[in-house]
DNA sequence: CTGAAAGCGCTTACAG
DNA sequence: CTGAAAGCGCTTACAG
């Protein structure tokens, strides 16, 4: 053995070499010399392989105990090619929104030993498609993934370069190696200002948001559409974007109202803007719901607390997330098969803002 | 060449085997072949390393643009014993104070090309030591954690097994391989509690979070504080223990405040519990803050948003997530090597509820 | 049921 | 400045 190579054997069955003072890791090897077999049989012992002597298992499991053997993740991915990492792309954090759908990817990557690597929805600091590659340059078995600040062509791209599995969140997408998993947003929305228009209000305002393309586009269609149905124009003055957090809810809120006096019901692109909106309103004096009535979308715990308690669109954001992973894992199990998507439902719920 | 590993270039420089039609990456060797060099060449072009003819890195270069080619990171890792990823625990993402941690983390991760790995704080998915174990299995080169749901002795036993550079978040632990980030939130509560003492706050309840067993008790030590040095006396009584979410703290204040209606201040141990409490206090007909001033802790930006807007204790949380990055990162550099501590300030800001 | 051999795709000394 | 060799720690066919 070449001194440089020089290892001693101390306590707690850790390797050190003496001259770099660094810890080499026990590896499958030690554990194969230590209980006598091979290295392969080893393995086979550890991953509950086809055919293995009990008791062959059994002194090995001992031995890898005793040596506290754990074996090297990124050697097994190294050669198996899969890294038991998933991509997750969401959108603005601030948003708790996301918080839920994380919890629900987590709860159901646990399952599987799955793991999670996040890139988070910062433009300045990645663009979609850099996120992307980020992400699938570390190896992940596949992404979920939610459009925001991105268009399909890029994502498409993508997908067709790499050939890697991505679950694609509240967007439809009909494409090998995508599979979405869907609230229909649009038809919520619709639902939603419908309500607004049947319960009296002669002039709903929208608050939409400028960083999802999709969303945004599917809830005003939205809009447009409960007001086409029963007849009543569309004002184009009266849709306001901005971006969808407190402080720009509140700034357009009372843009909008300040413009446009009549309007006496609000939608907004979510809760968060509609928290906004609250304030904006009451510090113009008007009452809600009497003066504006206020129609948020996430049902956020916020919803509930909020003076007056706000009215939303629901659906389960914790299931979005679990039926994400769910479907990626299948996808990853499965390689080219075609998944059908899986849409989940939203509902409405009124509160004291309405 | 065996039958079994025939493969075939097609378009796009990709190698398919024609037999499982599975994609073959492009690899160094392919590149090295491409441009008539040896593969460690190509490496050293790659990797800007020591010596390399102009000439030849540009022809290389160019190879590699050619075939499309990217290295695995997979492989590299095994190699190097690097992966150029970090595991994050963090908080309750449900509480928008992490969105903007991880957000620094982020921007910092993404100068040096780090990655992050997510593992959230869900004590029913994840133990503490559970949590820590899964990332390092995962390889990564080092972790940022909050310390919630978990104690000191976990964490200092994990480190001491593995060796692994940890910067933890609002807690000074004084030890190898760890190096605290913070903010003095003890002397910040203290402060936020003096000044409701100060201004003509006689009864003084504060709401606890059962969750983080260290910045409770910090925070509580805070308030305590704040009286002792006063003269005045410490209520048990009037510290309500609860969750720090939005709902419990509404219903830790409608406790609080109907069994000890004399209270005419509240000091909560987050903002979401305060926006909880303002609503419970309108529910209860007491007007803030002529008959109960609420004190938050954090400033989210909801704090700005609230009727009335919210007195808090403010820090820069996307710093706090940025130095913690860094500090990890110089933790990688240098190994062994012991860091000072990052010490952040907090201030308080006084808006309408106080 | 078990073992010997090859190989995953890189980098790290070491020669030249 | 460039290349031949070894090796990182596993698993995957293939023999026996």
């Amino acid at each position: 053995m070449a001194a440089h190579n020089l290892t001693i054997h101390c306590e707690r069955h850790m390797n050190v070499n003496v001259h770099t003072m660094a810890i080499k890791r026990t590896t499958i090897k030690d554990v194969a010399r230590a209980a006598g077999f091979s290295v392969q049989t080893v393995s086979r012992a550890l991953n509950n392989k086809d055919y293995i002597q009990k008791d062959t298992r059994s002194r090995i499991l001992a031995e890898v105990e005793r040596l506290h053997y754990r074996p090297s993740r990124v050697a097994q991915s190294f050669v198996t090619r899969r890294t038991y990492s998933v991509g997750l792309r969401l959108g603005d954090l601030g948003n708790p929104f996301f918080a839920d759908v994380l919890l629900g990817v987590q709860a159901e990557a646990a399952k599987s030993d799955y793991t999670i690597l996040l890139n988070n929805t910062n433009p300045e600091q990645y663009s979609f498609p850099a996120s992307l590659s980020l992400m699938s340059s570390q190896g992940v078995d596949g992404l979920i993934i939610f459009m925001t600040n991105a268009t399909e062509a890029e994502l498409v791209d993508f997908v067709e370069r790499n050939e890697i599995p991505v679950v694609v969140v509240n967007e439809v997408i009909d494409q090998r190696y995508i599979c979405p998993v869907w609230v229909d947003t649009g038809k919520a929305a619709s639902t939603a200002v419908g309500y607004l228009l049947d319960h009296g209000r002669t002039a709903v305002g929208m608050l939409a948001n400028i960083n999802y393309t999709f969303a945004r586009s599917k809830r005003v269609r939205g809009y447009r559409n409960a007001l086409e149905s029963r007849g009543l124009p569309v004002r184009e003055d009266w849709i306001l974007g901005a971006n969808g957090t407190l402080e720009d809810g509140f700034l357009a809120t009372k843009k909008l109202l300040s413009g446009h006096p009549e309007i006496n019901a609000l939608f907004t692109f979510n809760d968060l803007m509609a928290v906004g909106a609250i304030r904006a309103c009451w510090e113009m004096g008007r009452r809600i719901p009497a003066d504006c009535a206020i129609m948020g979308f996430d049902n956020l715990p916020i919803a509930s607390v909020t003076i007056p308690s706000l009215s939303t669109v629901g659906y389960d954001r914790y299931d979005l997330g679990r039926r994400a992973m769910e479907r990626l894992h299948a996808m990853i199990e499965n390689p080219g098969e075609r998944l059908d998507p899986v849409e989940l439902d939203s509902n409405l719920v009124i509160r004291e803002s309405t």
